[in-house]
DNA sequence: AGCATTCAAATTGTATACAAAGATAATACA
DNA sequence: TGTATTATCTTTGTATACAATTTGAATGCT
């Protein structure tokens, strides 16, 4: 019963994962008829995709010059470092009082699913999961006002967070084996209703994330004299 | 150059306008067809109207089954309550950071147009320019992940408070007033780039706010005694 | 009467043709 | 050669006809 195979939906879910995924890179603009055969729909229904998309902030619409997916510069990094731990641990802190056990099970599920990817090192699906695992914690805080903020958010941390799931020295492998450890412990705050630990688990989780993310913003500079020898040696890395 | 007179965002504000006011109730069903030819428009702009007003949190949309004007159920207001203030707090703050004089400049004239009408007694103007001026407040802000939440907090805030802007005693009278002195201060605090000041006259602000809107929520019972003769009278001053 | 089923009407969803606007290339002119 | 203007092409926006779904009434059954 996995619904019907809905095109429109289908489109919306396929064009989604591959802005997470960096498939299609912030700021490419959309063609519509191209994206309407490729989907197989006419552009009326595709524009309407486009049009919740750009609700949900994966893409902007400029008048009578299409869709773009949403950019992401230096002013909107900024807002996401400024209002990420507010949100989340808001969010924290509404799950834990709100989530009903049906849900609880279902972040289980997906917390499994995460665990799993992670030993098998499959990177984008740790990625993804990552992302269905907060946002099943934002369905569970069951605000309408701040799931908009989160879900957000959420694009833009899963766009950002690609290079941490792709460690290439041990240190890495340990942050992100950490990370999947604060999962564990986020799921257990909410369990008990515990809206306080639910919250600082949240921010904790999140500074991992920020300061992963900071390393690869503004990585070590390279030693100054043989700054063309590192370069060529560190990019066979990619 | 008040821009051109695009059909489209003509039925777009004028849809905002009359949800804002209550002219068309939470929950209220949008007729497509009707929309259509009232705003003379075809049905598949219109539909774009309708999505991107589901996108801004002003309707929902069900699939085959149309839009309806968002509702405001229980679980609505009581996230609305418990949000508010951290949004709004939120926001100041970053106004206080990021606004621009030209910027300031508008709030100022929303905020004389506000005092006009809070001196006319013109009610919907009142509500309407309140909503302005904290939607300024929010542009301000320029935070793409705050906003969303904001500005759907303050289409729910501004439909519950029609009431304050109606007082019908002295005392209402007084903290239409005081929420006008607020509006000023909040003014100063931001051009002076207080952030703090900001935040904690946001709160001062969301404050009264709340306390009349539960007011209205939970008024005082009436005598139990002649119940009935009691709601005869007040009834009349509806 | 109460309830399920079937058919008709109303409403939403999709496809496509046409109109309008923007981008681009070619040309004319200084 | 550089710039402005025009013409053409590409892309987005709108109207309308048609398809699919939902709603609600009428019908038949227990």
């Amino acid at each position: 019963m996995p619904a019907k195979p809905d095109r429109k939906t289908q489109c919306s879910d396929d064009l989604k994962r591959r802005i997470l995924e960096l498939e299609i890179a912030p700021g490419t603009p959309l063609d519509e008829v191209a994206l309407s055969v490729a989907y197989d729909l006419s552009r009326t229904p595709l524009r309407e995709v486009l049009q919740r998309l750009s609700g949900e902030g994966y893409v902007t619409i400029a008048a009578n010059r299409g869709a773009t997916v949403s950019s992401m510069d230096l002013n909107v990094m900024r807002s996401f470092f400024q209002t990420a731990p507010l949100i989340y641990s808001a969010v924290a802190r509404l799950a834990a009082d709100n989530a009903i056990s049906h849900q609880i099970i279902g972040l289980k599920k997906v917390q499994s699913r995460f665990r799993k990817a992670v030993r098998q090192n499959a990177t984008t699906d740790m990625s993804m999961l990552n992302h269905s695992f907060h946002a099943v914690i934002g369905t569970m805080a069951d605000n309408p006002y701040l799931l908009p903020s989160l879900n957000r958010l959420l694009i833009d941390h899963t766009r950002m967070s690609h290079r941490f799931y792709r460690p290439r020295q041990e240190a890495g492998k340990q942050r992100v084996n950490l990370a999947c450890e604060q999962h564990e412990a986020m799921i257990s705050a909410i369990e008990d209703r515990d809206a306080e630990r639910s919250a600082e688990l949240a921010l904790q989780h999140w500074e991992l994330s920020r300061s992963e993310i900071e390393k690869y913003v503004q990585p070590d500079p390279l030693p100054i004299d043989s700054q063309l020898e590192e370069l060529e040696k560190t990019s066979h890395a990619f």
